[in-house]
Parts: structure tokens; C-alpha cells; sequence
DNA sequence: AATTTCTTGTTACATTATTCACAAATGCCG
DNA sequence: CGGCATTTGTGAATAATGTAACAAGAAATT
């Protein structure tokens, strides 16, 4: 599955390199190997090398990369820079533990509103939020330019959430309940399902 | 990377299979052919036919799979009807999230027990359980029979803590950490990083 | 009972992903 | 400055994964 020549297995790995070179650069290095990088991430020094050459050539031969120009330049192809604004549907046990959670401001994800199916939700205070009705979303998402809807409601409305998100606008679904949903091309999901996960481990932990 | 022939990929998908099987015996079928399951998952019945196959023949020609023999044939596989037992480590506002977490429970995943290395929270009543000191690991291990280790640590934090929980004795860890953590082989690590989906999301939106 | 309709399991093929290997640069050291 | 040690970017080779195609079996229909 490819867009614009670029394997998804790559970009998928992209963050992974802005990661690591972000923590280089704390650390007071200037300066990478796709060796180097390629321990810290447990990675083959040759995949990093040609997933960047899928962008462009960022590296010096005899010394590797400058990390703070990598990082910028991958910062870019992901569009990292600018600020990303969410807004949240479902304001259950989960969903307020993703509201208040703290590592998606500092990477430039920031939540704007919070809604809810539930008549029984709305107009409650959430962290600073005033829970909104589901009628709001078509406002809210022109109003304040939100691009993106995470979805944390129970499976059984999972769908139908996220076709209402899509019908207005948004085109990138962070989806936390247990489905794997449809959408119409265009639209990015992403699914976070650690019972999965969890499902997927056990395979192997039977054996042992 | 496979194991025991079955590619990884593939055990990755039987979880799906599994929750899909479950979704359609709720709703009172009792036959499944490759074909629906597909449409299901938005995934071509070659595939589903062929991941089936590594593990035997459930199908019946000309008819389908029987939903309740397929499906207790992969959580056999997966080994999913034991009850698996985990600990925590970290009661942080991550930490508490996961342990009100309710999705875990029905899917045979209880947590026992919760540990932190910050001896501030050592102590604390946390839902059910007391929090415990990183020097219980190895007794709760043994005496409660946990295998699994759930890491919500700082990321400073999270290569230590997995460390000792390898010491320990613990073989699978479900680490909700932002690092690419080091485990001997034998250990089985999955990640949830909800941030690195969202960077590889924008990626893709950032085109549109 | 023969024919048609399905649907599996599997082999062969096609595509995608990863690794290898090496020429071409770069810097360093004496 | 010349030689040695690095390290990139990439084309070729290999490996893994996914798709298609079909013989064979099972049920449904006539």
C-alpha cells in the first residue's frame, strides 16, 4: 500500500527515527550513523539508510548524518512542524484518560474539544472541556480547523462515530474502540488496541 | 521472523479472526465462509484462507468455517482460555488509566498487582491494590504466577524497569513507554504509542 | 443421480520488503 | 599529500508476504 512511492512500512518507521534523534540531540551529538542509529533502534544500518533515500540524500559518506539537519528535514516530510488539532469523541473512563494525558501536547497534537453521543454527557466539564452534542461537530471542526478525531467510545457506536466524523471533515481517526472500522479513501486510521496486542503475545508466551 | 513456521504477521491477524468469530456468534450465525469474514475485516478470503492454513483445516468445502469450532480452535492456538495474569508498573496517571481499564478483564487479562519505583507512591492505594515496592517483583512473580508486564513508566524510567522485570522472571510486556526497549531473546515485547500513529498519520494529511 | 453452485486448501505466481555488497565520498593521521 | 578508515546511497540479490487460480469436495437443486 503505497502513496506518493513511499511504502507505509516507512513512513511508519519515520517517527521512530525522529524519536531517536531527537533523544541524540538532548544527549549533545551532532552526529549519526545509520550504524549508530540503527543499535539504538535495533535496526539494520542498511534499512535506515534506504528508507531516507526514499525522501532524499541527508547524509555525508566518511560521517553520517547531521542530526539536526535530519531531524528537521524529517520533521518536514512528516509535517511535524506545524500544530495539529484533535478533538475527542467520548468522554468515558478512557476518553478522559486521553484528555488528560500529557505526551500528545508536547509533540504538537493538541486536543480542542471533547463530545459525547450520550445526552447524559453533554454540557459536563472534562478537564477544561464543556462536553458538546454530537451536532456540534460540523462547527467545531470548520471553527477551529480540526483535522483530526479520536474515537473512544464503545465498540457497539465506534462506526457510527466515526461516520459522523468523516461526513465532517475529518481525515484522520485515532481509533480506540476495538473495531476495525470503515472509511472512505482518503481518510487515515489508526487503530491503538492493546487487548490485541495482548492476544498476538500470548502465542508465543504458551510455549515457554 | 517466524516461529515454529507461523509467520509473525499471521499471528498478528488471529486475534482479529478471533474477535470477528466472536462478533458473529453473538449475532446468532453459525457458518462463516473466507469470503464474509473478508468483507468483515476488509481483507481478501486468500489471505484468511492462507493464515488458516498454518495451523490446520477447519473449513468445510462448498460451506465455510463453523463459527464455534474455528473459533475455538484460535483462541486454542492463541492461547486464550487460560486466564493470564499481569502486574503494573507505574501509577501514574497513565498507570491508574490502565487499571480501571475494563477492556482487559472479559478477554481473560487480569492485573494482580501494581508496582513503582517512586517511593512516594509505594503505599498508595491505587483502585484495588496497594502499591507496591520494585522489590516485591520477584515474589508476586512466583506467588501470583504473573507473566505479563505492563510498563506505564517515564520513558527514563523504562528501560530499568523492564530489565527487572525480566529479571524477574516475566516473559511478555505490553509497554505503553516511548522507547524501543532492549529484551533478551525469549521475552515478547508489544508496543502502544499512540504518538508515533499520529506521526505517521500526518504524513498522509498533511497532502490533502 | 446428475448438474450446478459454493467454498476450501494449496500450489504457483506476483508483489513487496529487507539485506547485501560495493563504488564513490569524506575525513583523519602521519 | 597519500593512504587508511569510515560511511553513504543504491542497484542487485534474497526473503517474506500477499494474491490468484484451480482441483477437489460438499451441499443444494433439478
Amino acid at each position: 500500500m503505497q502513496r506518493g512511492g513511499v511504502p507505509e512500512v516507512v513512513v511508519e518507521r519515520l517517527p521512530l527515527y525522529v524519536r531517536a534523534l531527537t533523544q541524540l540531540r538532548r544527549e549533545g551529538e551532532e552526529v549519526v550513523s545509520s550504524q549508530q542509529l540503527g543499535e539504538r533502534l535495533r535496526m539494520t544500518p542498511a534499512q535506515i539508510r534506504k528508507d531516507l533515500s526514499y525522501f532524499g540524500r541527508f547524509g555525508k559518506q566518511g560521517r553520517g548524518y547531521s542530526i539536526g539537519i535530519l531531524l528537521e528535514q524529517l520533521r518536514e516530510i512528516l509535517g511535524l512542524n506545524g500544530e495539529w488539532r484533535a478533538c475527542l469523541v467520548g468522554v468515558g473512563r478512557l476518553g478522559r484518560a486521553i484528555i488528560n494525558y500529557t505526551g500528545f501536547a508536547p509533540e504538537g497534537f493538541s486536543i480542542v474539544a471533547a463530545f459525547d453521543s450520550a445526552d447524559d454527557q453533554v454540557g459536563a466539564s472534562v478537564g477544561e472541556f464543556i462536553v458538546r452534542p454530537m451536532s456540534d461537530l460540523g462547527t467545531v471542526v470548520n471553527d477551529m480547523g480540526v483535522t483530526i478525531g479520536i474515537v473512544a467510545v464503545p465498540s457497539a457506536q465506534a462506526q457510527a462515530v466515526i461516520n459522523q466524523l468523516v461526513e465532517n471533515g475529518i481525515k484522520g481517526i485515532l481509533n480506540y474502540a476495538p473495531v476495525a472500522p470503515y472509511v472512505p479513501k482518503g481518510v487515515v486510521v489508526r487503530n491503538i488496541d492493546p487487548v490485541l496486542s495482548l492476544q498476538s503475545m500470548t502465542f508465543y508466551l504458551k510455549e515457554l
